[in-house]
DNA sequence: TACCATGATTCGTC
DNA sequence: GACGAATCATGGTA
């Protein structure tokens, strides 16, 4: 009797917190947590750990970076992604640990409450169902604070990155030697650029805002740079006659300079 | 501290 | 996508 009686009051009470709770039983799949979660794995915080470093890699690759340049830089980025990676799994296990603890805790109770009062079996689901869709909530929080923290270091970083540095001495002195000797048409190509950003120790965009400027600015202002023209013009023949003396079949890597931009001028007497 | 030099970025054009 | 032009922002110096 007592038997019969607790399935009568379970089936009432399931009737009727179903029609209570109808309209919440279907939800629709969190698009949210999908974004964070591709977040996440794109920047390399979730997804496998070996993964983790090509990850940031391509992050920083699509933000305009390569991984060559900058190494101390690149290497702090990574630390530090590997940080909130560190903190985020960390805390994502304890999440993970105190939701089935406290799924634990409330089904035996309840286990426990169903010789006293009617739950049924489905009840107790339910309710798994709702604390873990709290759990869940949460640690859409966590993934989105990760997410927040890692686009605050990205951006940190590449502030720092923006940070302008005066190039070496030797640099410019390559570039302009370069610049100088193809007045005529100072567009190096791919490889060339390549060739100068490995020398000068820069990128290859580096070397192609460089030249970017320089051919504007010595374009707005000849006049200022007639002397540097000059000096570098002196020095690329020098060293052609070197080369010419050395080797007299020797091809030298610079063309002349003829049309393009305004050549340097000299003195009559060959001097600058 | 003002000023200039210069590397980087942005935007429009081809 | 490369380039020119304008502009921004920082480094260096007097």
């Amino acid at each position: 009797m007592k038997a019969a009686l607790f399935s009568v009051l379970c089936d009432i009470k399931e009737k009727t917190v179903l029609s209570m709770r109808g309209a919440e039983e279907e939800e629709p799949p969190d698009a949210q947590i999908m974004r964070l979660d591709n977040m996440l794995l794109a920047e390399g915080v979730s997804g496998p750990e070996k993964g983790a470093a090509a990850a940031a890699a391509a992050a920083l690759a699509a933000a305009g970076e390569s991984l060559n340049d900058n190494s101390a830089e690149h290497s702090d980025y990574r630390d530090k992604l590997a940080q909130i990676r560190q903190i985020y799994h960390s805390e994502m296990e304890k999440y993970e640990q105190a939701c089935n603890e406290f799924t634990t805790h409330v089904m035996n109770l309840l286990r426990e409450q169903s010789r006293t009062r009617p739950i049924s079996p489905k009840e107790i689901e339910r309710m798994v169902a709702i604390i873990q869709r709290k759990f869940s909530s949460i640690q859409m929080q966590l993934k989105q604070s990760t997410c927040e923290a890692v686009m605050i270091l990205r951006s940190r970083f590449l502030d720092a990155r923006r940070k302008r540095r005066n190039f070496t001495k030797q640099a410019i002195e390559i570039l302009n030697e370069y610049f100088y000797s193809h007045l005529a048409n100072p567009y190096p190509s791919e490889e060339v650029k390549e060739e100068l950003a490995k020398k000068c120790s820069i990128t290859v965009s580096q070397v192609s805002n460089w030249f970017g400027n320089k051919r504007i600015r010595y374009k707005k202002n000849i006049g200022k740079y007639q002397e540097e023209a000059n000096l570098y013009a002196v020095k690329t023949a020098v060293d052609a006659t070197n080369t010419s003396t050395h080797s007299s079949q020797a091809s030298s890597p610079h063309t002349p300079n003829s049309g393009g931009y305004p050549a340097p001028c000299y003195t009559p007497d060959g001097r600058l």
